[in-house]
DNA sequence: AAGGATCCTCACAACTTCCTAACGGCGAAA
DNA sequence: TTTCGCCGTTAGGAAGTTGTGAGGATCCTT
């Protein structure tokens, strides 16, 4: 995943807010939470989510109104939280734009899953990581290189050299370092098979690969990967 | 409205079947019924629903496997009815790719709106069902495989395989994920199997099975479906 | 019980990849 | 200037992976 899911988390309950909080930090989203209506349209438009959820009980503000005032700007999948079940409000929330509609008590697995469910068919969630490499793109997800149209092979090894610098972007990594990552550890001493790699990257990434742009190398210290 | 909504609805309770069919017919869906996991797929294939309703407790096959199937070839929603209220089905359910969980008894108001959402959500159903591997045209929602106008048969390791491919176009997939995702985990090490049941498939499929340009393999890495 | 289909293991040739060794260029220190 | 260390590059054999064929074991149907 190229990016963590943001997900706006709208209820008047502050031991509930607090705890739906912990639980989906604890599974990589990053939340935004609010206690009333009108607050939760302005955390809303300042980060905007890829997922809201929102009780209906607002003291505030009609649960129906939040909801439109969210879908005025936004399609991103909207999920009640309700404690009545009358089959009168579900049919309004959802009529009003919401996605899913649980009913409290829940359990936490599910409204994980259903969160799953809503973000799975989020427009947000097509983008395939990708990274420039001078006139190269990297997809580490599909393990794919094209450049200038063309696809480029990647070995194992080269692959797993590669990642260890787009994971590091910017940052000077150490022979030992590189090494230890791509190679594992009891390889420190191969040297000689880092450089060849790196010439080897160059020459398939590179645009020049004898004046390297992104691959550079800094003298007794290591290597650096210049996005 | 241009055209109507396509249902399927599968139910092995003949009463409630034919209570939605008559519900939704009201509410101008054409409806396309099922008492079985399988007679639900072969209808779904015969009558592309752009949504789905399903009950979990079918005679004949798991619910998450029917989910499964269809979701193998049609993003269209999948609404899941079921009379397990236990959040453990739901998680399941929702992860297999159900879109929506609904447990009995239901409110038919409630089952209607959850129905509008998911329509409204739902991106233009033209997600084709049919795929071409070079010359082999395969169609899974049907499970058939037709090349030069003849039909080619696949035994099911075949089918499971070929599903893992075309659901991951352009992807790279390792061999322990090929061989998780088509033989279930503990069978990681057999990679011999697995060489030889990507032969068959070039073999059936391949204008050039020596030459292959679609079922692609990476030296150390894995295997790639080109489309 | 026989037949057929399917699945899996084994073996071997062809291929790709990996690593080591060696050579020349460059810059810094002696 | 010489020496030394580091880097980039090339070449070739070792090691691992893949494609392919044959054959046995298992399961289902007739």
């Amino acid at each position: 995943m190229t990016e963590a899911t943001h997900v706006l988390v709208v209820d008047d309950d502050p031991d509930l807010l607090s705890a739906l909080a912990i639980t989906l930090r604890a599974h990589h989203y990053v939340v935004h939470t609010a206690r009333t209506g009108t607050e939760g349209l302005e955390v809303a438009a300042q980060h905007p989510p890829d997922i809201a959820v929102i009780d209906l009980g607002l003291p505030d503000m009609e649960g129906t109104t939040v909801i439109e005032r969210l879908r005025a700007w936004t399609d991103a999948p909207i999920l009640v939280l309700s404690g009545r079940a009358d089959s009168l409000d579900k049919v309004e929330a959802l009529d009003a734009g919401a996605d899913d509609y649980v009913t409290k008590p829940f359990a936490a697995d599910e409204l994980l899953a259903r969160l799953r469910a809503a973000a799975r068919r989020a427009p947000t969630s097509d983008a395939s990581p990708v990274v420039e490499v001078g006139g190269a793109t990297v997809d580490l997800a599909a393990r794919r290189v094209t450049k200038a149209g063309l696809d480029v092979h990647l070995t194992p090894t080269e692959w797993q050299l590669l990642e260890v610098f787009v994971r590091n972007p910017g940052k000077l990594l150490s022979r030992q370092t590189l090494l230890r990552s791509a190679w594992g550890p009891g390889y420190e001493s191969a040297a000689g098979s880092l450089r060849l790699y790196m010439a080897q990257l160059r020459r398939k990434l590179e645009d020049d690969p004898a004046r390297p742009k992104h691959l550079l190398n800094e003298p007794g210290l290591g290597y650096r990967f210049q996005p």
